[in-house]
DNA sequence: ATAACAAACTTACTAATGGTAAGTTAAATT
DNA sequence: AATTTAACTTACCATTAGTAAGTTTGTTAT
């Protein structure tokens, strides 16, 4: 069976492929960023399309997405209190990702 | 913009892609998957492949993995010591979930 | 044949991360 | 002026991960 890819030939690529999967793959990340594909959203709008997260976790992983680049933070309306998050060219970019991930579940789903 | 794909059309679907993302995602199951993706391999093979991972959890990961179906677990020459994990068509089938993070890692890298 | 070694766990313990809930702060609403 | 709301923030407990030593069965060397 041949690899994706050769690590021989790309050892930074494949020294960086653990790191992306558990950076995606970190609990919330991935269906915060799936809820950010249907457009920009609001902190409450987010929490309320992910049933289970908490607040706290809420704003950590949201924190980290931005500080990795994946989405921006933008403060509406001259308030410190209304903000919205948007996904940055690279973050959308994950599209295809999760759009493989849809499509394996639901070849899954069909066993 | 666009979601990749309809809620109100796919519920299940929807409902299952957290479930396919945090399972997948969990600490070292991403790259324990992708080092079986180059074929069938036995325990310390796979420990060697992934520095840093501990016996401990990767006996637990690749149990998760038998239970999930995404792999299965052969014992070689009648003895109870030598074993063997190799990925299951299902298992083998997140190939395409691979290849679209190792292309997302590619295109952040030449930012 | 016996002793040392190795493979694949298993157990015990500590550290890090996640979950729950209450508290904070500034602005918007009544 | 008092209440409510958005978006955190803090404190604390539960779960998960990391480290290291121990176990069991089979293999290799003497």
């Amino acid at each position: 069976m041949d690899r994706p890819y050769d690590c021989e030939k790309l050892p930074h690529i494949c020294s960086n492929f653990h790191d992306t999967i558990e950076f995606i793959g970190k609990r919330w990340t991935g269906i915060i960023i799936y809820t950010l594909m249907s457009g920009p959203k609001r902190f409450h709008e987010i929490a309320e399309a992910i049933p289970g997260i908490s607040d706290r976790l809420l704003t950590e992983r949201l924190n980290e997405l931005v500080k990795e680049g994946l989405i921006t933070k933008k403060h509406l309306e001259s308030s410190a209190k209304k903000v919205e998050y948007e996904l940055t060219a690279i973050g959308m970019a994950l599209k295809d990702v999760i759009i493989a991930i849809r499509n394996w579940t639901k070849k899954r789903a069909n066993l």
